[in-house]
DNA sequence: TATAAAATTCATCAAAAATGAATCTTTAAC
DNA sequence: GTTAAAGATTCATTTTTGATGAATTTTATA
């Protein structure tokens, strides 16, 4: 129970695109992997498919970066999870090609389960990327 | 995002146990393992866990077995998650050890993802065993 | 044309989860 | 008291998947 680094990585990366918004030099890969101490190539990863989602759009070339696509109070928690994380199995019932369980038919789990997790998802989609940094574009140190 | 198979035959052997507390015999490792396909050995480790916890009491020898410690609906499935899964680590924030998040003090994701985590428990704190299984007693075919 | 940026490819590495064989201990039934 | 049936323990191994990073390629601007 709990999420991968892959998702941490993608909520930091967003976060500090949030907290830059006032920049006049676009966020780079390079300055956030330092920031963080994360491999610059491994962090290229994660910034491709945040762009891949929509979520970030990215220059190549000198002075290029990343920036964020929409306004950082329209992008919400739970739908970044949702897009990140990969695999919400909370039990082998969630996979139905796999069941085997002798109680199917009586069995409230995988509801009770499922109400579960969508109440985790809900929480996150009542806080958006603004609420996480200050909106004074000061959040980071300039480079 | 998702529970172990550690804690899914954890609740495997607890609402099988469940369902079967009307039976003269008592329910064994070996029946519940053969239902779900489990190595008993592997399972035989889900025991004794549940058995330190108190949620379970076992018997030895000839004619032994388990049977819950408390009526079905008095243990919360929240309870059991609680217990049975280990890393509840949402990001490395929650590891203050290693944090070294340079947005620390503006932050709120670390307080944002555990809201999020105690609702996914608390919606599990309101479902007993009881809400599971039949209450008849014949959930589960004799054996 | 040199430099700085993202993007891609490839190969591992590491950690933890999952598994199961073999054996030991306990106890009720016979 | 023997024996069979039950849980308990130990040990080693396998599997999965997440995580990582070097090396190279592509793109664009100064």
């Amino acid at each position: 129970m709990k999420l991968t680094s892959w998702t941490d990585y993608s909520l930091r990366v967003l976060m500090y695109c949030a907290a830059s918004q006032g920049r006049a030099q676009p966020v780079t890969i390079t300055e956030i992997a330092q920031a963080h101490q994360i491999s610059r190539s491994h962090l290229t990863k994660v910034v491709v498919e945040l762009s891949n989602q929509g979520l970030l759009a990215t220059t190549r070339g000198r002075g290029g970066g990343l920036r964020l696509l929409k306004p950082a109070k329209d992008i919400a928690l739970g739908d970044v999870v949702r897009q990140t994380e990969t695999d919400f199995t909370m039990v082998e019932c969630f996979d139905s090609a796999h069941n085997d369980c002798r109680l199917i038919g009586h069995c409230r789990l995988k509801g009770v389960l499922n109400q579960a997790l969508q109440s985790y998802l809900q929480v996150l989609d009542r806080v958006t990327l603004a609420d996480l940094v200050p909106n004074t574009g000061s959040g980071v140190p300039q480079p």
